[in-house]
DNA sequence: CAGGGTGTACCGCTTTTGTGGTACACCCTG
DNA sequence: CAGGGTGTACCACAAAAGCGGTACACCCTG
């Protein structure tokens, strides 16, 4: 197996020497370039198309978060683990939002740094407790919690322009909304709390009432004829 | 210092005893009752007052998402951490939803169940890599991310017109215009005399430049930003 | 003329969509 | 209470889309 290439960018000198010597020691983990700043994020990320970036968030010049979305733009495909001596919210949000996988404090232990650039090139998402923490706060807020099933919506109420014109349904019309978005099925079923098949049926129906049959020609119509979209 | 009350719920009764012979080397925290099943999950926590309690979401019965409802309903302090063996979607948020602060796989190492007990209690979110990611990418569905200034704003961004500001082609701004319209790429191929392999080429280009991946995507993207559909 | 960008075409492979069923548990309304 | 509409979920199968290559022939432009 060819050892899985990393990019550091870490402002701190002895940080980035230690985290070198770290990987040094690390037989799957080859460290192909190490920066002191973000100039050149780009040309770095297109040069060495790293499976995986260490970002300090704080640096002078470019900072971390902004040098994350330029590392998905240039390699969508790289992970990138954010590095931090603080807790900010907005810092983290910030950097999730432009695509940062990981969030690691730096009082992380070797260990767990090691570890955590192995995982998030397996898929998944280190963080450390403190920030998954906030992050579930913040999921708090945004989701009003309508608890388990058994909803019940009589209310509501679409106030007659969409549904009854198309003959949508009001769960058809999130569903469309979800498309029109071009989320995929897996997508709208997480969004949604629904398996990928309940997504299917409510689309068949969307495609029966609209006189369309594939994701593109519903979106195109859904758009044009100004069903969905508007907000 | 009073050693942290842990009460456990867990079907298995293997692993029941597993944890309590774990946490039985642990003198900072307490096991003060271990269950089979959440029938009385009520009763029992407010019976033992637990500062966290580790909640086995595959259970008989009751099930570990709804009783953790229930917990946080009796003792909203409690913290409640998720046990489990599967990565579903749905279980994850809805056990989230109803307060739960961590999320283990039942993989995690016994160090790892340790001190994620200790960890919740200080406030922190353990959570497995895996079960991470997923909440990230159900939180980046929600927040259709502002797009944090980039870096480059001198790089593209010439307003000639649409292909000029977005890098496409001329014939990847057609293929565009006809994904727009909703055909497939075996209509776009016989409108244009072309392979369907070639529309595939001049799509995947469209993909990488507009940084989409789906038709859905591109669609929306297209016709949101003006970039076809000649409004 | 070498090299880059473009447009064309083919290959194999995985994942996503689309189609057509069945099923059940809720409403609500006649 | 029977029946229709809705929302949920599962199944199996076929078609479409997406991903990663390779290849070659243009036409520029340095």
């Amino acid at each position: 197996m060819t050892p899985l290439r990393l990019v550091i960018f870490e402002d701190n000198n002895d940080f980035r020497e230690s985290l070198l010597h770290l990987f040094r020691f690390t037989p799957d983990v080859e460290v192909v370039a190490a920066y002191p700043d973000c100039s050149g994020v780009r040309n770095a990320v297109a040069q060495w198309k790293p499976e995986v970036v260490l970002m300090d968030i704080d640096m002078p010049g470019t900072n971390g978060i902004e040098a994350t979305a330029a590392v998905k733009e240039v390699s969508p495909t790289t992970q990138v683990v954010m590095l931090t001596v603080s807790e900010e919210e907005d810092r983290i949000f910030q950097a999730l939002r432009n695509g940062a996988t990981g969030y690691l404090l730096k009082k992380s232990g070797p260990d767990e740094l090691v570890e955590s650039v192995r995982l998030v090139h397996k898929g998944g998402s280190p963080m450390s407790p403190a920030i998954a923490r906030k992050v579930l706060q913040f999921f708090h807020l945004n989701l009003p919690a309508p608890q388990a099933a058994a909803v019940t919506h009589k209310a509501l109420e679409t106030d007659d322009d969409d549904a009854l014109a198309t003959g949508l349904t009001p769960r058809e019309q999130e569903i469309l909304e979800a498309l029109v978005d071009g989320l995929s099925y897996k997508m709208i079923a997480a969004k949604h709390f629904i398996s990928t098949d309940t997504v299917k049926n409510h689309i068949q129906g969307i495609y029966r009432k609209l006189h369309v049959n594939s994701k593109g020609e519903a979106i195109s119509y859904a758009l044009k004829k100004g069903l969905a979209g508007n907000r």
